[in-house]
DNA sequence: TGGATTTAATGTTAATTAAGGTTAAGGCGC
DNA sequence: GCGCCTTAACCTTAATTAACATTAAATCCA
């Protein structure tokens, strides 16, 4: 199968090689484009699965270039960046169908959330997409549908736990530092979240207790460790 | 076992010099490129591990550096150091996977448990840790757990008193330098950190009091020699 | 040279500080 | 109102710093 191709549309280059690196480096293949103007040539030119455009761009904003991508191919999702300022009502009338939007400041974590939804939204149709199922020690942890299963009992997990442990179940055994956390679940590392890092850190150690092979260990001042078995 | 190779890019000789040292003191292997024009010419000739980018840099930016690196090696890890207003606040995260960023100012705590993170990444692809136990006279010391299991009972270790016997076991028989210790738990060998040493030493040497055949030998003036049987 | 004395290094325990843990009470959107 | 997230209050623990004790090495002096 060969590679998502992402069509990246953003001026700001700094903050575009970051995102493009780092949707690279999760095998995309990402193509930026930091010219409002020239969006719709590169669209054609290299026909993305996806499109990400900034909203707020030099020449041509991107809403224009959606609905010029939208002659040439109704089906492809867009999703926008937005400022905070701008209106979200606004911002609304474009979300329909294949569209979606985030708002500035985003996290990497939240960027590709919408991008994996939104390619199986084009794949599935409407369909919520295939469920992976995690194991966790004794337990079944479910990240799309927020759900951990254990020897008794199914917990829902809210939004914020269900992340928390996948980030935590995906750097098993590796020092996770607080600050990536925080900026990746939070979008920043104020001392306020980080106090409510700690309030999810216990939540999650008490569902997990049922099997003590599963161990948040505190690395005080640096960050947490998953240990599993 | 050969010492990792880090090729670390930085145009800022002073902060540059402090860090090498530091990574060279808990020893990596490093060699620093202030120009950014001769990086890709450096990585070429010494193939590192792993490399650190400063983003910022004259002649030739880090991502530009990061695209050419990859080209001749997809795999090798990357670490771009970057300052916070180049990011424009607005990408909090980083990503797992090959790439990883750090925001300046950076403590070298983080860089050294990025620089781990990544090698170990690197190491073991995807797969779980495997979580070694070791054994220690009558006990069993399960470093990433950190716990230590007498025959009596288990204690949980805090971080610093698990790095610390790891180090004192994986070097036992053999002489530590108080310096070495010091500089590799510690990063530095200040006069303070040097007293909270011996606090540690004594904790360590409380807990492995059940069996007499270990022992923590004082070198007064050098170090510390662990004997074993 | 060898015992006494000084000195510096380390041992030990306790006090302090700062990070994080826990639980519960607001607040906000659906 | 309910569920989730956030904020707050109070508690616990790790890490550091400090204080004082001990030990070994270095120096001194007969």
């Amino acid at each position: 199968m060969s590679r998502i191709k992402i069509l990246y549309v953003e001026d700001e280059v700094f903050l575009g090689k970051i995102v493009k690196e780092s949707l690279e480096s999760r095998d995309y293949e990402v193509v930026m484009e930091s010219d409002g103007a020239l969006a719709v040539p590169t669209f054609k030119r290299i026909v993305p699965d996806i499109c990400v455009l900034d909203v707020m761009l030099p020449n041509k904003d991107g809403f224009t270039i959606a609905e010029e991508i939208r002659q040439l191919n109704p089906q492809v999702p867009i999703i926008f960046l937005t400022a905070k300022t701008q209106t979200s009502d606004l911002v609304k009338g474009f979300t329909t169908g294949a569209n979606d939007y985030i708002r500035k400041p985003f996290s990497m974590e939240e960027l590709i959330v919408r991008v994996e939804n939104a390619l199986r939204y084009k794949v599935e149709g409407k369909k919520p997409g295939v469920t992976e199922l995690l194991s966790i020690g004794s337990y079944t942890f479910h990240p799309n549908r927020q759900t951990l299963a254990g020897k008794l009992e199914e917990k829902k997990l809210s939004f914020r736990e269900a992340e928390l442990l996948k980030l935590l179940y995906e750097n098993r055994d590796k020092i996770i530092d607080r600050k990536d956390i925080l900026n990746l679940l939070w979008g920043n590392d104020s001392f306020f979240n980080s106090r409510n890092l700690d309030v999810y850190i216990t939540k999650l150690r008490s569902y997990l207790k049922e099997d003590d092979s599963l161990e948040i260990i505190t690395i005080k001042g640096i960050g947490y460790r998953f240990v599993i078995g």
